[in-house]
DNA sequence: ATTTATGCAAAACTTTTGCATGGGA
DNA sequence: TCCCATGCAAAAGTTTTGCATAAAT
């Protein structure tokens, strides 16, 4: 299944989907390589190490060269669609999606399990520190690190799962 | 404050350091390599790449392997010393001191400045989090990011103090 | 028709390992 | 003394380049 009929359409992403939008309008070309990672991103929810994104992208399509998965990586970034964080403290980074400019998870240190929640309350914070410091804020990353419930065992013992 | 007499005493880093106390509590051996990378850590005040950790390090005391400065950069995160973060989006993280389990800056996207800052007011959200996911939070991090006064343009400044 | 973005593959780096040995406690 | 932690250097990965070519607009 390939919708070639018309050069726009691509599987799987509406075209109105607002980071597409603000691609273009960064001035960006809408590129197989840069619609295939934001594919896999958010079929991933917004949770995923570059390791796994060049393997999902190998596996969709093995055209693309992992160079371009990388400059893909870099220009999300910049333009601000993800962000890049240690989650393992491997090598290979997480690239969490900011959805409306910002993130907020927890993150189990043990199994790095992690749960993302909606509300973070810092509005009030952000103007104080736009004021205070003079710096024009556009996002933000807050990460909670802990022990699950799962981690702490299941009757406080020292046994996993 | 400086307590330092006695034949273990080292240079420019007090007995009663609370990473130190931290380190011997969990049962790890207070070592050179580990010792010297925690006085660039400190003398860089918790903003320092890994690349710089090793630059210093080999500076202080060459006799000091680059393998020994990576294994404590993982142990001092496992210990929640520090937390790796991607500042710059290259390969080399910066790690952060993580003051009391939590650490907060806004960093300027154009010029990676950062500015610290003490209250994030997360106490509240945190209890919640804790109570609703039933994980033991042990500490956090909070990165806004935005464009400082000087990114913007001297003239483009608003008129704010 | 223009340029931007890509793919390829090698180069450049950063981080990790294995193992004999030195140095803390 | 015991054995954890280290240093060394090679190995393992990950990310970046340079350039000719493909493909968005």
């Amino acid at each position: 299944m390939r919708a070639a009929h018309k050069a726009k359409d691509k599987p799987g992403m509406p075209a109105d989907n607002p980071y597409i939008q603000s691609l273009k309008q960064a001035g960006y070309r809408l590129t197989q390589a840069r619609l295939t990672v934001l594919e896999v991103l958010e079929a991933e929810h917004g949770h995923i190490t570059s390791a796994d994104v060049l393997k999902q992208v190998e596996r969709i399509n093995p055209a693309i060269g992992r160079a371009s998965v990388f400059r893909t990586l870099e220009l999300f970034t910049q333009l601000g669609f993800i962000r890049p964080t240690y989650i393992h403290t491997s090598v290979t980074p997480t690239y969490v999606m900011m959805h409306g400019g910002h993130h907020h998870h927890v993150i189990c240190t043990e199994c790095k399990r992690f749960f993302e929640f909606a509300n973070c309350g810092l509005d009030v914070l952000k103007a104080n520190l736009q004021r205070e410091l003079d710096v024009q804020i556009r996002g933000h990353l807050l990460e909670f690190y802990g022990v699950c419930a799962d981690c702490r065992g299941p009757s406080h013992a020292e046994q996993k799962a």
